[in-house]
DNA sequence: TTCCGGGAGC
DNA sequence: GCTCCCGGAA
């Protein structure tokens, strides 16, 4: 661990006391989830927030923090629940798999409370956890627990790097001990939590990604970014390399009634443990040279999807096995999904983005009689896929569906 | 329209 | 070191 950094000895030791004024005075003290005007912290509440702002804007979270304490207002509550019902509750917020961890982390938080009388009271307690990491764990010891605990997520180690002007490559391991280690010795033993408070707003509010506030900051005098006019070349971060583009066709597969096939997707990759429609792989392009997407043309697409069926590696690589059933099953039944609109202007795809690709999203539709849809729900029950058919309004209001899912039936 | 940030799990 | 999703900023 490195015991020297680039601020003097003195701007070390008033960082924290100027923090701390400026957050007394200018800092948010109102959100929902705040323990630091109590005595009596709320460790589930402060865990639950944390999870969710983990990936997300305070203003976002805000509605879902509160509908999730309404329906779960203690965590032996969010333990007991459905996942159906924590995914509905999720849905929209994205990093599913954040959801299933919060699930799981809240069953074995139930389990150590009855088997200690409390929630875990240290670091390591809590990084054994699911989905609470380093970061988080240090959140909920310092402003959950009233304990000590140091955070450096993203608010901190942008305050930092500019600050102190640390020019390495945040991605990278060395970097990210550098950050630590400045984030521990900044952190007063005493009030770790009102400290990481601070350090929260201060990123949110202050010290933003682009026009930093620097005029208002009580960091300023010393901040070695601010003094060379460099604030927003911190902190570093290798470039990404562009993404591919995936084409699916949504399948709106519906019965006599009216009624759509929804699936849940496995719990592991994109969506998990959440509802779908099928989605019928078409082609992936690399990133660059495809550039620009070209339009999902009809002709075109059936025959990419020849192609593609063909290709065995491909095929296995992107269809679940509920999409892999449903795709032979049609092509066995020779039944085609066609596009939902007859003129081309609005059979334009859905772009969605994701982390490491863009998926253009075209939706289908086909309409089953009896005898094939109790056949095409047979096949899937079969291989322990779990089904429903319901009304797009229906699908809204009971499934948790990824916004994508929420775009393709809006249109 | 595109770009970008974000913490944990594997 | 790669995978997760979305909303807000540019």
């Amino acid at each position: 661990m490195p015991t020297h950094f680039s601020q003097s000895s003195s701007s070390l030791t008033t960082f924290a006391p100027r923090l701390l004024d400026w957050f007394a005075e200018n800092g948010r003290h109102d959100l929902p989830w705040q323990q630091h005007q109590t005595d009596t912290p709320n460790p589930y509440v402060v865990w639950l927030s944390e999870v969710m702002l983990q990936q997300t804007q305070v203003t976002t979270v805000l509605p879902y923090f509160a509908r999730f304490m309404e329906s779960f207002p203690s965590v032996q509550d969010l333990a007991a629940a459905e996942w159906d019902l924590v995914a509905e509750h999720w849905a929209g917020l994205g990093y599913y798999a954040r959801a299933r961890n919060l699930h799981k982390g809240a069953k074995q938080l139930a389990e150590i409370i009855d088997e200690t009388g409390d929630f875990p009271q240290t670091l390591a307690g809590w990084e054994a956890i699911s989905g609470v990491g380093p970061s988080t764990a240090g959140a909920i010891m310092a402003m959950g627990l009233h304990k000590y605990g140091v955070i450096c997520d993203g608010n901190v180690k942008r305050v930092l790097t500019r600050w102190a002007a640390i020019d390495g490559d945040i991605t990278k391991s060395a970097t990210t001990k550098t950050l630590w280690a400045l984030a521990e010795r900044l952190t007063p033993v005493d009030d770790s939590g009102r400290f990481a408070q601070a350090m929260m707003d201060m990123g949110a509010t202050l010290c933003t990604r682009s026009k930093p506030a620097c005029l208002l900051c009580p960091l300023q005098e010393d901040c070695l970014a601010h003094a060379q006019g460099r604030e927003t070349d911190y902190p570093v971060k290798a470039k990404k390399q562009p993404k591919p583009s995936k084409f699916s066709n949504a399948l709106i597969i519906k019965d006599t009634d009216g009624k759509i096939l929804w699936l849940q997707r496995p719990d592991n990759g994109i969506w998990g443990g959440l509802w779908s429609l099928p989605l019928q792989f078409v082609e992936k392009i690399a990133g660059k040279a495809s550039g620009k997407p070209a339009p999902n043309k009809p002709n075109t697409s059936a025959e990419r999807l020849r192609q593609v069926t063909s290709n065995e590696k491909v095929f296995d690589a992107e269809f679940t096995t509920a999409e892999q059933i449903i795709h032979e099953w049609l092509d066995k039944h020779n039944v085609i999904a066609a596009p939902i609109n007859q003129t081309l202007l609005d059979d334009a795809p859905i772009k969605h983005s994701l982390t490491h690709f863009h998926w253009y999203l075209t939706p289908r539709s086909v309409t089953l009689d009896n005898k094939q849809t109790t056949a095409l729900s047979t096949a899937l029950q079969a291989a322990e896929i779990n089904i429903h058919w319901l009304t797009a309004d229906d699908a809204r209001a009971t499934l948790g569906l990824p916004r994508a899912m929420v775009k393709i039936l809006e249109r």
